[in-house]
DNA sequence: TGCATTAATGAATAAATATTCAGTATTTTT
DNA sequence: AAAAATACTGAATATTTATTCATTAATGCA
């Protein structure tokens, strides 16, 4: 054996791909400008992925993963309803406010064409423990007797402006608004 | 003289490109594409289009200016608070329902190299009508004494969100789950 | 310490994509 | 109806971008 890679490397290369997306979106994404972000040669870039493609695949399924993890950690589906939704709420918050990149790059891949049919099915799974707190919560009367879908948009769709707007403009998000924005969206949902 | 230009061929150009943008994004938007889809040859463009960019540019201008008609084109600001917000609220909703494409046309825009810092506040100052109704709404002790942002955001990203799902999934707008999203923001808003 | 092995480089090549242009078709004008 | 002007075509060219590969540098192992 020789020289081992170098798994810093996987994280500098993909820490450049996120910044690139962030700023310019996947059409201003170019493996140059990868390297040049990483600090590398271009060429370094085929060592650890076989292909554009394959880095931007790859890359996808580890945010993903870091995504499960980040959200149901900590959750405790046991605990009273109101504690349960504001527990998720706030980690929803939380993982797309620290990991704006993150959330773009999903964003943008999810309307790419790397995009594969078959992602697109698992990734609704992946908010079935949220599914099954607003079902609990429409029994237990608590929030209203609305489709889940609906609810659930309800919730992610502030929060996706909020973490743009945070990123954008001079949109200070302090502990305050964010108490007052998970307000109301409480106030939206509940009865 | 001879020939004139065709403005039908420019309206089958935007609706390619849109189709394009909606299914594979800014970064599957390939000029040979937009050509077939439009049903022309590749070098037809260019006899309207002076390059891609140009292209693309000139799309987001058009759309910018049918957004503000249609947001504001039946808008009367001298009705009572929540009929403005309701009026406001439908029209937001159906601009996006109707014209998903567009919509996401805008989205990508916004994201991609194309874009120009100018454009950026330009797009602001689109929106004053609505930050008007809001600091009324406050003034008149009728919605949370918040941010106007948050606010706004509380509206869009629901509106946001419901769109794309309306497209992508086997999601039913019918009037009913219209008429409780509307109460969901509404309740989210108010005091 | 030196050899074997693999990572790293970046210029060269291949592939994909934008753009041009010489030729053709169509329309308007006289 | 012919001529003039310009739209339209799509294969050819230019440009951009992904990928390869001969060479160099670094590391682990004997």
């Amino acid at each position: 054996m020789a020289r081992d890679k170098d798994d810093k490397k996987i994280e500098a290369i993909y820490a450049a791909t996120l910044q690139i997306v962030l700023q310019s979106g996947f059409s201003g994404l170019k493996m140059p400008d990868i390297a040049k972000a990483a600090g590398m040669a271009t060429g370094t870039l085929y060592i650890y992925f076989k292909s554009k493609e394959d880095l931007v695949n790859t890359l996808y399924l580890h945010l993903k993963s870091r995504k499960m993890k980040g959200l149901f950690s900590q959750y405790d589906p046991s605990a009273p309803f109101r504690a349960c939704f504001k527990q998720l709420w706030y980690a929803y918050f939380q993982l797309n406010l620290v990991n704006l990149q993150e959330a773009v790059f999903l964003e943008q891949y999810f309307r790419s064409p790397y995009l594969q049919e078959e992602v697109k099915k698992q990734e609704k799974q992946l908010f079935q423990p949220i599914y099954d707190l607003l079902e609990r919560g429409k029994k237990e009367q608590i929030i209203k007797n609305l489709d889940s879908e609906l609810l659930l948009l309800q919730l992610t769709g502030p929060i996706h402006e909020m973490t743009k707007l945070s990123y954008s403009e001079a949109f200070q998000i302090t502990e305050q608004v964010l108490e007052k924005a998970f307000l109301m969206a409480w106030d939206g949902l509940k009865l």
